[in-house]
DNA sequence: ACGGTTACGTTACGCCTCATAACAAACACG
DNA sequence: CGTGTTTGTTATGAGGCGTAACGTAACCGT
């Protein structure tokens, strides 16, 4: 039924793996990691790895503690070691999964020509598409009503790495604005309250942007949300693929229009 | 901690409630509905009644059946005569939930004058906004990933529920063409497998929407549902709430303009 | 009105999960 | 080599799902 093998890393991973991983998650790196740190280490990684292998395989957002340590030829108590119970595993997935879907979206972007904003803006969405529809519980997670009896801590890492995640979105409309190619967008009218609101959230935004472009960003990040939202949860397996991905696209060219993005060619 | 008297309906229900209950269901009234009958629908009613109230006081989609029955006085494997298990109280749920959703917007576009299409478009994007507000775990429910463990069926009465609450968008579309209103959108590209998956599938909608309003009428669903999703779920808390109904809209006001809809005035 | 039938609700039970407690082995280190 | 820490184990309790077996009450044809 579950394929031991498969899903079960090296226990001790190289000190590479183990240097990039501390990377990733943003860790000063204190001179080094003791041999026992390194080792926990590995086994928290192991732990949600494990548990995202667990979550593709059975398409759900619910975690089972014993099936986790079945897989990783544990018993489930062990696993309280390392995490003080099921919320605080899925607080950290879904840091990760924020972090993932950043990545994602910079891996996609970072090859292309600085210059070229709407292929900038292409990949970007696409990215965004793609990462949803590869691992739609991460997205459900992360971007949807999370698991049922999950609490999601106020004001926790998890909002940090939302808000470097979107960073992603909001640095393509900077970008724009310097580089002098930002159009004003459809929509110009913005209200007291949201132009007033822009300045105390996201004062590092209005420098550049006018408000009206921080107002489209955000319908922005709606629009794309929205499509990948009702195709990541089924809602459009009635169209063929082929149609799904030009109805994509048609609506980032919307998009990109309507909020005054450079347009991408058809 | 539970409140039983206020979540406990009369057991017997009025001959006008169950005619009530019975036409809301669509069933087509055998005449009438022997006094058994009667009872065991009443009591599948207070179920499902039962389950959204708890939904509701604990913020989630996950329902006990030991909740439900203590709260209904009785005791869990009575339930079981009236479910045969979680997976179909759940699926009882997301058809009324797509009900609920159907007339909430019904509700709100009927008293207005039917030329007043920019009226109707506000009432109704609004109530879609509303009742994912108000109902965020059967938003959730019906819209989102639903309840881990849960496998939705394919092709069920849910189906049916979700193309009925999804209709009172296309109708709108459907009235503006008929009446000369529908102007060609934005964006008039259609790619070939979009006009062909539209005349396979949705063939009542092609014979009056020209394929560019039908896929604007999707693009159109999916900037509603981005921003209504990224509300219910917390996305725009940082926001305040006056920001987020202006946001909101603005919002609507693109989609109908880029979509070809009539304009609502500023 | 009466006995058979059907529906409903109960208690008892098995299985599973989360989470804790108490205990054993492995390891680091003076 | 001993000592304390870390990591794993087994044992245990609480609680939910779903089934089985059993009473009981309502319905219904005669």
């Amino acid at each position: 039924m579950l394929r031991y093998a498969i899903v079960t890393p090296p226990v001790t991973p190289s000190r590479d793996e183990v240097l990039r991983v501390v990377a990733e998650l943003g860790t000063p790196l204190p001179a080094a990691l003791s041999r026992r740190e390194r080792a926990r280490q590995a086994t928290v990684d192991e732990i949600k790895a494990t548990a995202l292998d667990l979550m593709r395989e059975h398409a759900t957002t619910d975690v089972r503690f014993t099936d986790i340590a079945r897989v990783m030829g544990m018993t489930a108590p062990a696993l309280y070691r390392y995490f003080d119970d099921r919320d605080e595993l899925l607080s950290a997935l879904i840091v990760d999964g924020f972090d993932s879907l950043g990545a994602a979206v910079a891996e996609a972007v970072r090859p292309l020509d600085e210059a070229d904003l709407p292929a900038r803006w292409s990949a970007a969405s696409q990215a965004y598409r793609a990462w949803a529809s590869a691992e739609p519980q991460m997205f459900a997670l992360i971007l949807g009503m999370p698991v049922p009896g999950y609490q999601a801590p106020e004001e926790g890492p998890t909002t940090e790495a939302a808000k470097a995640a979107m960073s992603q979105l909001s640095s393509l409309f900077v970008a724009a604005a310097q580089r002098g190619e930002l159009r004003p967008p459809l929509i110009r009218e913005v209200s007291v309250s949201m132009a007033d609101c822009e300045k105390s959230k996201h004062d590092e935004l209005c420098d550049v942007l006018p408000p009206e472009s921080f107002q489209a960003m955000l319908q922005t990040w709606a629009m794309l949300h929205g499509f990948v939202s009702l195709e990541a949860y089924g809602h459009f397996d009635w169209m063929e693929p082929e149609a799904r991905d030009a109805l994509f696209r048609s609506h980032m060219r919307l998009a990109a229009t309507a909020s005054g993005l450079p347009v991408p060619p058809a």
